[in-house]
DNA sequence: GTGAAAGCGCTAACAG
DNA sequence: CTGTTAGCGCTTTCAC
């Protein structure tokens, strides 16, 4: 690490919204009507207003505006894990369709953590219009405090009474074990952690049931955190059944399984089958990962569009996004 | 999709600073300097006020505080695209620098676009008490004219007169040359995009001086996109040579790069040798391959603190902070 | 040490 | 249609 001297950055001042009424010699409150309610104005004091905003350079201060309104014209997201692809996408997504309604968005990142989480909503609740709070950990007590204190919208948790988009990989668990079925599948296993966390208990649930379903033998493989290195350790360890269907919770545990089995000699298809979730990878891998693709980014439209409008007073609503199964060489 | 109605949630009131005073039977001002300035109070007065304030609940609305001092306690992080690996581990150290300072952390994604990113950073200036901008694409002149309005520092780009931290990988990927060069290496190659962009002009410099230094063959192979796909393909379609070492942009790269010479019947480290660079993969693969390690925790949390100091009228300063050559079965 | 009063930049009644 | 006035919640001189 290397440091060198360098100069300093004078700071200018930025124009108020008193500038801009004195520049187009009209009150402040006009000046401010020209931006908030145009329609109650001449147009071409509008124009004039905004021409002399444009020449000074002019833009709100959302403090004041927020202070002055009681309303602040920024969102909050709490996603568990940015360094987890499922989120970025889906964060992007939120990001554009808040700014599409002249809102901004704060992210925030809680480490897979329930106590981290609770007190970022806790503190960014105080200063946004509306939260997201995607996949959360939190209890359903301390989510619902959370809600009496601002608009609030469920991403992957669903709690009476409030707004949710369920992303839900459910109905494409179903279709790909179909597709294993058309070949022998000895039975079929669920890889991920015991979290009581929706996206595994769904997956979970539905691949336990698809097993009752076909009369197969069912087991759950537990993991302590679904990484890529505790997939492939457990894979190294655990009692090999050929021809069972592996479910992974998500892409990166799938991979983990993919490695771990191969390190064993173990090859999908042809000694066992395995289904991923996600499809957020940047990369491709060989042989091709069947898995399940969700549309986080609609997800994420979807939340906004209802944070939104329960900030309006809307009614709470749910929505879901179901996933499409995704061919790969591992089924 | 489907929907169902559900029930709409009250909002509670947050207690104001004056709530606080009352119930401590002190004046607003009172109250509030046992938050700002408690060396100016009595012991006992800055006990009594907090314990109101947590009877009550209260929480600062920034928006006030930031009017009423004309600074924010937020900070503003535009990264490029939270989608690449490299930035989530960076934008969550920053999160965590900040916060340990009492700021919060405004984070925007541009989307790989100059324009847009523009337009983020001269949105956002107006809010923030000060503005990381990672790895950007916009002009100088542009940048110069976001750090007038607000404290900006830079990672991975070097202006004059303004802070920043540089994520080397340079040094790294001299180590790992010399490593390949314990064998035999027909020539380098360097595979990257022909943007004109710090981290893509260090590492193609670095890779075509190392092949002067050793009088190798040196060519580009240009990728419109930096992806996985575009990589790929364009190992299909290239010349190939024997014993030459691609040097490539990042893993995402390395990893197209391997698949398509895969593809081609190359294998590393028989037929070529690769390199890539980043490290932040969710996921292994085979052959592990050789890459630098970048640590950009680090880099984010000084560059957070380059930014606080320079709101605090310090000097800019330049730091850089080394990747290291991680070993691999490519190379 | 503490209180009273003014003001940050903006919006929203209320007049006219 | 537009200006005047008051006030959002907080900090900060300035008195006491």
């Amino acid at each position: 690490m290397s440091r060198r001297a360098g100069a300093r950055t004078p700071r200018a001042t930025s124009p108020t919204i008193a500038d801009v009424a004195a520049a187009a010699k009209v009150s402040a409150s006009t000046a401010s009507r020209a931006f908030n309610h145009p329609h109650l104005l001449r147009e071409e004091t509008v124009t004039r207003v905004k021409a002399a905003a444009d020449a000074l350079g002019f833009r709100h201060n959302q403090h004041a505006k927020a202070l002055s309104t009681g309303r602040s014209s920024a969102l909050g997201l709490i996603v568990p894990d940015l360094s987890n692809p499922f989120f970025p996408p889906l964060v992007h997504a939120a990001q554009l369709t808040a700014e599409s309604q002249r809102y901004s968005l704060y992210i925030l990142s809680s480490e897979r953590n329930a106590a981290r989480e609770r007190q970022l909503a806790t503190v960014v609740s105080r200063d946004v219009a509306g939260l997201i709070l995607a996949s959360p950990r939190m209890s359903t007590p301390h989510i619902q405090e959370v809600a009496e204190q601002v608009p609030t919208v469920l991403i992957n948790r669903q709690i009476r009474g409030m707004s949710s988009v369920l992303v839900s990989a459910a109905p494409a668990i179903t279709d790909a074990v179909a597709k294993a079925a058309e070949h022998k599948i000895a039975g079929i296993a669920y890889i991920g952690s015991d979290e009581q966390w929706w996206p595994n208990i769904e997956r979970e649930s539905r691949a336990r049931e698809e097993a009752a379903k076909r009369s197969l033998p069912y087991r759950r493989l537990r993991l302590s955190e679904p990484t890529y290195e505790n997939a492939r350790k457990l894979m190294l360890s655990m009692d090999y059944r050929p021809g069972e269907l592996l479910i992974a919770f998500d892409d990166i545990v799938a991979h983990g399984v993919v490695d771990g089995m191969g390190a064993r000699g173990h090859h999908a298809p042809r000694d066992y089958r395995v289904l991923g979730c996600d499809d957020a990878l940047p990369i491709n891998t060989h042989p091709a990962l069947a898995t399940v693709h969700l549309d986080t980014r609609t997800a994420a439209r979807i939340a906004v569009d209802l944070l939104l409008a329960q900030a309006r007073g809307d009614e709470a609503q749910n929505v879901a996004v179901t996933g499409v199964y995704r061919r790969g060489q591992t089924i």
